[in-house]
RNA sequence: GCCCGGAUGGUGGAACGGUAGACACGGCGCCCUCAAAAGGCGCUGUCCCUCGGGACGUGUGGGUUCGAAUCCCACUCCGGGCACCA
């Protein structure tokens, strides 16, 4: 063993012989043919700095991946490209000067160099990043067909502002009452912006989650978040005014079946008509006052479930639909504008929060669904929301059960013109313009004459021009390069001016997945029948931080864009898988807390291999897992042995075939070898056990070392260099280098062109097994069998295994449990 | 508060309802060496032991079963998501 392993000595041979020859690359032609295509495809990097540990945990995860399906006989897109626009560059921009292009070029070099030394296998042929004309030309087409077909639009709202990013948000973006980014107190402000009409699409984002394969809680929060309501509008009318001209205030409540039980009606603070109400009522002042409080007030204090409930009377009421009871009404802040219609129905017996504001303000508390036991008392003390019969209510009513009344309700207000049934959701449109410069401009010219008129797909792309001051001033940067906001308009040719917001980043890898499959592709966004070869993503990956944002907007645009007709797909990603964080110390690792672990440096001691073998032996990939530097050693060891021993053998023996006869130690290395190959394979194909996987190429590895060390055994050298090129091969998709390497010193061959080994079931099988005897279901002894033995024998065996006999003494058999290559249980007494 | 996860040796983690602790780290011992590094071999859950074994052991308490880390019920702690959404 003279030789040492030596990664650097080792990976860039292969690495030049990888780039040289565009190993990776895939046609669209060959994607056309008989075969199989897998999309394998990783979340692309934002490229700020350098590549972190997280990168190499998602790349080494994806290419393993992409490694298993290629050898599986399929053909693979892996490709790679940069979410390059956003605000870090642009903010590090404002701090030193450095154009947000220069930086970002940067830090893709970076990206590159890192990725080639990890040795993943990218087709480079298709890389792209999203901050590059050829890109984002295609960003804003998409923005046009979706501004043609009443998908974008703009609306004065009262919107997230962050005072420090200077910009508005996405509501996706507003995290707690505080910007996602830089953590600052988000305001409202009211102003135009440019929104997607994701909202029409609530119900199919909800409904085809049944037809992915996604971790359950990205699932789960994906539903949480549209938070589809089933309910009744129910018009409450107000004739205080004028009884002449009475208003309709539509409510929505998912209880109808409560509505005799409305005793008083609450408007949101933000609802237009609340001053106009309270005027003349005596009540104007308390209400202007209760409502400026509420506006200026802390947003996050507001939208915490235990304050205080409080409001104030608007001095007038509503008419009860159901009964015609006259109840009061009032603004409180507990009622949100941007949910429902902005008003609601308080029904203090069945709702927590408006039994709380009743027992503040002394209003009254009425029962109108019984108890689980029937109870009819008072809910003086607390709320009833469970199901029950209905009381109190009307005769046509009561007694019937709530779920059963609730319809029945329903149909009622229907059939009267005062409701009907409705549905609700916490999903809102997509808030996409920015007030920044570092983005895809919107291709959008205002133009006094004909107003909001979208560029021509022939003038595309709008190229974002060169500024000095990239300052957050509330108006975005571009507004400052007067030469390129002043234009003529597309329609009249007359003198008008470019949209100077940009678009949100999450634009731009909304549909990116999409632009790989036809990367090269000037004359259109992507051929669609390209596109049908390729998509969906049959296995997407990435960190479970985007289950709510980019996992839901791409969803939208694939939608919206299979409806527009330019493509076949409903769902973009077939298949997600989620990786855990990579802790250090049992934290988050940051430059703050200086335990940050970068890949650059590990990849400079130890190997890009030993990196990659390590971040996937250290657990499960689903799971969080805390960096250990020892455990990397042991990984280096593992490789390490492994080349050692393939070099050995390539050198020290003959390069034989697996003889026909084998001897005793021979069986036993050559099972060890086929039990990993099916061990991996399983191991590859259901789940990503790529921790077991490295285990059991670790466990052959060690019966290699064995035969070659241990006095007295005796492998032929066939049956070795086969143990070892098997182990190779296997662990190919995680080391690729050491995988190459070793295989090509035992075989003369390149293992990415083998086909993934097949496990020959022979070997699989033992002569012989170690029979476990339990009596009374403790295990007594162990004794071997033949694994042809049939229950009987089995049961013979066991009963005379001499721990078994011990135990037995002076007992009675009750029963016998034989469970066949198993174990044996004698239940005695 | 509601909804998901999770809890296994000194450590990371393995275990279709069937031998708990694979594999690795760490530790201990040995070989090689003038020595060290590298490498190789062995032991390593806890306690008891007459060295044959025995008892205990997968967060806690119950249950189902011949047999439970695994299934069921209740609870504790930790992590994540949602949270005045009518």
């Amino acid at each position: 063993m003279e030789h040492r392993y030596e990664p650097s000595q080792i990976e860039p041979r292969w690495q030049a012989v990888w780039e040289a020859e565009r190993t990776w690359e895939v046609s669209n032609d060959a994607a056309a043919g008989e075969g199989e295509t897998s999309y394998v495809l990783e979340m692309l990097p934002y490229p700020s700095g350098e590549p972190h540990i997280g990168h190499l945990k998602v790349y080494s995860v994806g290419d393993a991946v992409a490694h298993f399906q290629r050898r599986n006989g399929r053909t693979v897109l892996h490709p790679m490209g940069y979410d390059a626009f956003g605000l870090p560059a642009e903010n590090h921009a404002i701090r030193t000067g450095v154009h947000p292009r220069d930086s970002t070029a940067a830090s893709i070099a970076s990206f590159q160099r890192q990725f080639r030394e990890w040795g993943v296998s990218i087709d480079w042929s298709r890389e792209f990043g999203t901050h590059e004309p050829r890109y984002y030309r295609w960003t804003q087409w998409i923005f046009l067909q979706l501004y043609e077909n009443g998908l974008a639009y703009r609306k004065d709202a009262a919107v997230n502002w962050c005072p420090v990013d200077a910009t508005v948000l996405a509501n996706e973006q507003v995290v707690d009452g505080h910007c996602e980014r830089c953590g600052s107190e988000v305001e409202l402000r009211q102003l135009e912006q440019w929104f997607f009409k994701i909202t029409d699409y609530a119900d199919r984002l909800l409904d085809d989650l049944e037809t992915i394969e996604w971790p359950a809680h990205v699932k789960t929060m994906q539903r949480n978040w549209i938070g589809r309501s089933q309910g009744a509008q129910v018009t409450f009318r107000c004739e205080d005014l004028d009884p002449a001209d009475p208003i309709d205030y539509p409510v929505f409540t998912t209880r109808p079946d409560t509505l005799f039980g409305a005793t008083f009606f609450v408007m949101a603070p933000e609802h237009p008509d609340v001053v106009r109400l309270a005027e003349g009522t005596g009540n104007e002042a308390a209400v202007r006052e209760y409502v400026d409080r509420a506006l200026t007030g802390d947003k996050e204090a507001r939208g915490d479930a235990e304050r205080e409930k409080t409001g104030v009377p608007l001095g007038r009421t509503v008419t009860n639909p159901v009964n015609g009871e006259r109840i009061p009404m009032y603004v409180a802040d507990y009622v949100l504008m941007e949910y429902g219609t902005g008003a609601i129905m308080a029904v203090p017996g069945h709702d927590e929060r408006d039994h709380a504001f009743a027992t503040a303000y002394g209003l009254p508390i009425r029962r109108v669904v019984s108890g689980p036991d029937g109870e009819t008392g008072p809910l003086d003390e607390e709320p009833y929301v469970g199901d029950g019969a209905l009381v109190n209510s009307h005769a046509d009513f009561d007694g019937m059960p709530n779920r059963e009344a609730l319809d029945a309700i329903t149909a009622w207000l229907d059939r009267e013109g005062k409701g009907h049934a409705s549905v609700n959701y916490r999903l809102r449109d997509w808030l996409l313009s920015r007030q920044r410069y570092w983005g895809c401009p919107i291709p959008i010219v205002h133009c006094d004459a004909c107003g909001v008129v979208p560029v021509p797909e022939a003038d595309l792309p709008v190229v974002l021009p060169d500024v000095e001051d990239y300052a957050p001033k509330g108006r975005s940067p571009l507004a400052a390069a007067e030469d390129w906001v002043r234009t003529p308009c597309p329609a009249c040719g007359a003198d008008a001016r470019r949209e100077t917001d940009t678009m949100d980043t999450f634009v731009d890898s909304s549909w990116y997945f999409l632009r790989y499959c036809d990367a090269g592709n000037d004359d259109a966004a992507w051929d669609p029948e390209v596109l049908h070869r390729w998509m969906p993503v049959d296995q997407y990956i990435g960190g479970v931080e985007h289950a709510i944002l980019h996992l839901m907007y791409a969803r939208f645009f694939c939608k919206a864009l299979a409806d527009l007709g330019h493509l076949d797909v409903q769902e973009p990603f077939a298949r997600l898988f989620t990786q855990g964080m990579i802790t250090k110390d049992g934290a988050k690792m940051s430059k703050n807390k200086g335990n940050v672990v970068s890949p650059g440096s590990i990849v400079a001691s130890h190997g890009a291999d030993t990196a990659r073998c390590y971040i996937l032996f250290i657990g499960p990939p689903d799971q969080d897992a805390d960096w250990s530097d020892e455990g990397v050693e042991g990984v280096h060891r593992f490789l390490g042995r492994l080349w050692r021993l393939s070099r050995g053998a390539a050198e020290g023996t003959a390069n034989e075939r697996v003889p026909a006869n084998l001897s005793d130690d021979d069986l036993v290395l050559m099972r060890k070898a086929h039990w990993a190959i099916d061990k991996v394979t399983a191991d590859m194909s259901g789940r990503f056990a790529f921790n077991t996987a490295i285990a059991a190429v670790m466990e052959l590895t060690n019966e290699c070392s064995r035969s070659v060390n241990e006095p007295g055994v005796q492998v032929a050298p066939g049956v070795l260099r086969f143990a070892l090129s098997t182990a190779a091969s296997l662990l190919f998709p995680f080391a690729p280098h050491v995988g190459a390497d070793a295989y090509d010193l035992l075989t003369g061959r390149r293992v990415w062109e083998e086909p993934w080994p097949v496990a020959d079931p022979a070997f699989l099988q033992e002569d012989t097994f170690e029979l476990v005897c339990q009596v009374s279901g403790k295990v007594r002894d162990r004794v071997t069998v033949p694994a042809s033995a049939s229950e009987e024998e089995l049961l013979a065996a066991a009963r005379s295994a001499p721990n078994v006999v011990t135990h037995l003494e002076g007992k009675t058999v009750v029963k016998e449990i034989v469970v066949p290559g198993k174990l044996v249980n004698i239940v005695a007494r």
